[in-house]
DNA sequence: CATGAATGAGCTTTCATTCAT
DNA sequence: TATGAATGAAAGCTCATTCAT
């Protein structure tokens, strides 16, 4: 793929991405191709369609995550931290904006093997949380996975902001 | 109005409500009449248009809120017993999913309204909470409504999911 | 049919005529009927459907029209001042408009039959002008009814207003 | 823009004008379209909605005749002559159709600068006619403008049409 | 018999997608 | 190859007409 070519699809991803974080799910292909400064032959000579959009920006959003868990999970430092850093990563990144575009819901085979892999090295970092004693036990990883997916990965989200904030304070294993 | 016409009307609201939250707000005008039993036709006698519609929705559930509120502020029971009852009124009511509606913007007069009341409603139980000593007092009631604006008012959930447990447990006061 | 009936009746066909004349073709049979002080259902109970309101009116229009000539033929004055009288009369009677309905394109025969009546009658009177010198002469019975079909049965015409009077004045016999 | 756009601007508001010559104000868009051998959706390409469309073609028709007066005003033969040339330019183009559209009524600015250039020339034209002595002396330039708005600009209009030519003969200066 | 609620075909408009330039 | 014009299916909405109250 020639470079001119490589920096149009980013372009394409980077605006679709902005575009739906701030406007929604309504967002046209026009639009998007606009955001970008191309034309939409352009954008749809790179995806064939809108769900292939959609499923280049999940799948770029989810390989980025799965990365920063990997990192983390390799990394000598309690497992509390590794949470906190993969919410400061998340937050404000609308992953969960993704499941609520309704193009998104039958997901590819390379989305389901990137979230059941994320989901595979964040249940390990829960049950280590958990033996470490820094979160709390009663909650299954899915249920600790869930929680966070709809708590910080929305539209808005802060890394501080108060939901967030609360949120982990209420994952804290409270005091023996 | 007609006897009739006005289970008309509540048929339509209720399919509406029911589809919103499913399925998002993509839900066709058609397929909300078709819910309800009823032609296109019926559907725009009783809701001139699509705004209309969502703006009908949006006042009756604040209502049914603001009721509810008004009822726990005049209870003799600890806030964070009222606090407790209001989220189990709105687990699983897509109040958040209104605001998130983009026809929704404009907010009408009525709407705006009811959004005060119950804000001030609630602002008053969450800053007696915070004296009674049951909430946490490092945060404003704009952002304890916010938080639980997000937490609980979303499609699906319950008000003993994990995540509404957890938020709880993180809003409740630490130990002195 | 009962007097309360006809009453009725003669409401729509008044309310009709009147909202035509104002706002054109595009008034809604639901206006109407509002505008007769009537449901739409009464509406319908007269009028089996929009042609047949429309035809109503052409048909009651054209009789009245009709019956002026008829008046207008058997009096003794110059075929010139029974010319006039029928301008007068016609002025601000848009029969004009009702062929500028597209639901009136099929003439009904009754049409049809009045239509016939008025062209002979006005021929007659239109061949007397010209003979008893007022009329100009170059013009067929035929000509001299479309052309004032044209000019004084449209909306706001009125019996004295520049186009009605130049109308006349062209037609007046020149000087010999 | 691109020459074949272009071309299909032109055949649009071409089709579109002959539809509502022909038929009047209430032929679908999708008729206009296929009229003109394209899609609905290019229509909407070119004209973001059905007002825009009449609106081009009002201020396409009033262009042609206001170059067509100013041109007139410019030569050098009687003020009468010019008079006939305009009747013979409007004749059969239904501007007066225009004025009839429902959707014509909030009116352009650039089409309210149109008439009233179009009423200014004429205006000059009228008075200098009447000054030469070979137009009727007791008419306003508004009254003649009017007038021959309805007289000359309407469906079916010819130069040499009773109607025309009565008017005409009647618009004359009486004999001294 | 009057009423006005319900119906659904049809019109306007939008937008994902295709294709000529 | 990039562009943006053309396409047409689908959505919102209106209104003539029917039918339950």
């Amino acid at each position: 793929m020639r470079a001119d070519a490589r920096r149009n699809r980013e372009r394409i991803v980077e605006a679709a991405l902005g575009l739906f974080t701030e406007r929604g799910a309504g967002v046209s292909m026009e639009e998007i191709a606009q955001a970008a400064g191309l034309g939409v032959g352009t954008l749809y000579r790179h995806f064939p369609d809108r769900r292939a959009l959609i499923e280049e920006i999940a799948q770029s959003t989810l390989t980025v995550l799965r990365d920063h868990l990997r990192a983390g999970a390799a990394e000598q430092v309690p497992r509390w931290e590794v949470l906190l850093s993969m919410v400061r990563h998340c937050a404000g990144r609308p992953l969960a904006l993704l499941s609520s575009l309704p193009e998104a819901s039958p997901q590819s085979d390379t989305r389901q093997r990137l979230i059941r892999e994320i989901h595979g090295l964040l249940g390990d970092i829960v049950e280590q949380a958990q033996q470490e004693g820094s979160l709390r036990r009663d909650l299954t990883p899915e249920q600790v996975v869930g929680l966070l997916n709809v708590a910080i990965c929305r539209p808005g989200a802060r890394a501080d902001d108060p939901l967030t904030t609360v949120m982990l304070d209420g994952l804290k294993a409270p005091a023996p």
